[in-house]
DNA sequence: AGTTTTATGATTTTATATGATCGATTTTTT
DNA sequence: AAAAAATCGATCATATAAAATCATAAAACT
């Protein structure tokens, strides 16, 4: 049979296996199936291997990560605020890809949630600017990223400056999802707290075919900051279903697609 | 036996197909194949011979780098070997500063600890491709430093590619720190596992005033991979002072500033 | 030169990996 | 507690890969 042609060695598959339970602490038969793209029977034989050479923890359904092995914990399960919110907005994003994508990933929280689902869509390249989303892509196992390097930024945990623009000018991507500090609808346009990296945004918005942005409910409220886009310049915003009506009508006014998650 | 004909004599092939191992982490038959231009047979054959060798390890429809040669481990796990040692190299290359350079760390465990040290030199600016380091100078406060984005390379966990190499174009360092596989005495030269860092770090010594080598005495062994500078192109080396006598006496036959720490 | 040794590629035989199927077992639902 | 659903392990056919064998070609040695 002809195997998946992301993973052609079966034994860089199960190396892979093991470091994605490791990461992600436990996960079902069937997630492991579709990440790779391989039948149940061989992920089951794959899982009996891991577990035999005692690398992963096999369970009813599914398999779990050592408890020796126990090491960092990920900051998934850290509290955030609106952290459900959130989730459901970075699964909506992850759902709008085809799944071959260039995807721009921006510094944000909300950003760091579709890096968490990044893995569902194993075969798009992610980029970004921010170093916690490089790393959170790193330890889910998505090891097809880029991150745009350059003076590192505190206040967002990203990097931004010349360097930053500079690596952008030379890229181009299908799809970016775009943070915010607030999204005024009187003005039409969405902000940020940082100079430099506005001047990021706006880059990455010159060289995106699709622009997303993505923000949950609280972030619609005046604008105090850095404006970095018109709505005119964005395609659409995926927000959540406790947005105040008041909020969603003046949206619908606008051109925009609204994704409620 | 001849060896001065450096035609495609199998000797030559099969230390390239370590190299390439080395550098990719694994690899196909198939793929050696046609890279090569030899059968299936034929590279079969190197393949057994490298892996009794204990220079690859084989899987079924191909080969893997060996584990144990970097990389591929947990981080956690890399990080104890020689803990202390490391510990006392990146205090050795922290003391070396005047607390107002430029300076490049390279990915490597060895850099890693240059990165616990980098608080005692506030007023410094650190540069990096790793990630790891990046994480370790955030974490530590260190806010002043810039990351080097690219293409990620799971094997030392850092960026590299077209975009670093143009990111590092643009810049001048002081002082760069770099770490290495190995290090041979007999032809004086360093070496890594990834073909595509080997650039990253050319372009480093290309930029650097002062370049040190930080590796601890267990890096002082035949190099396997690619090859990244001559002794030449370097200031110094700092090791710890469990080098073997052997070692230290060729070291100090070069003109390197040696630095025991 | 001529002989021996080694390396290579084609061919056949053996071994391994995969996915589908089918009861058996466990978990969940009613 | 019974029924339903999900998961598991075993088996089989097939596709792919590895090993063994053999004939030829290239090097090395005398």
């Amino acid at each position: 049979m002809k195997m998946s042609d992301t993973f052609e060695l079966a034994e860089v598959r199960r190396g892979k296996v093991a470091d994605l339970v490791a990461s992600r602490g436990a996960m079902t038969l069937r997630d492991l199936c579709d990440h790779f793209g391989v039948s149940e029977a061989t992920m089951r034989r794959d899982l009996q291997t891991l577990d035999k050479e005692g690398r992963v923890a096999r369970t009813h359904g599914g398999v779990m990560r050592k408890a020796s092995v126990i090491g960092d914990l990920p900051n998934d399960q850290r509290k955030m605020v609106g952290a459900d919110e959130k989730r459901r907005i970075g699964l909506a994003a992850i759902n709008l890809l085809d799944g071959d994508e260039v995807v721009f990933l921006d510094a944000g929280t909300t950003a760091h949630a579709i890096a968490v689902q990044a893995a569902k869509k194993p075969k798009c390249t992610y980029v970004t600017t921010s170093l916690g989303i490089a790393q959170k892509l790193q330890s889910n196992g998505v090891s097809n990223f880029y991150l745009i390097g350059g003076a590192y930024e505190p206040i967002n945990d990203s990097f931004a400056g010349s360097l930053a623009i500079e690596a952008l000018r030379t890229l181009s991507f299908d799809i970016a999802f775009i943070c915010c500090t607030a999204i005024d609808l009187k003005s039409r346009s969405i902000s940020v707290a940082s100079e430099a990296y506005s001047q990021v945004q706006k880059e990455v918005l010159a060289t995106s075919r699709t622009k997303f942005v993505i923000a949950d409910h609280r972030k619609f409220k005046p604008s105090a900051f850095m404006r970095t886009a018109k709505f005119s310049q964005i395609s659409g915003i995926i927000t959540n279903q406790e947005i105040h009506t008041d909020d969603l009508d003046a949206l619908r006014q606008t051109k925009l697609d609204v994704v409620l998650a």
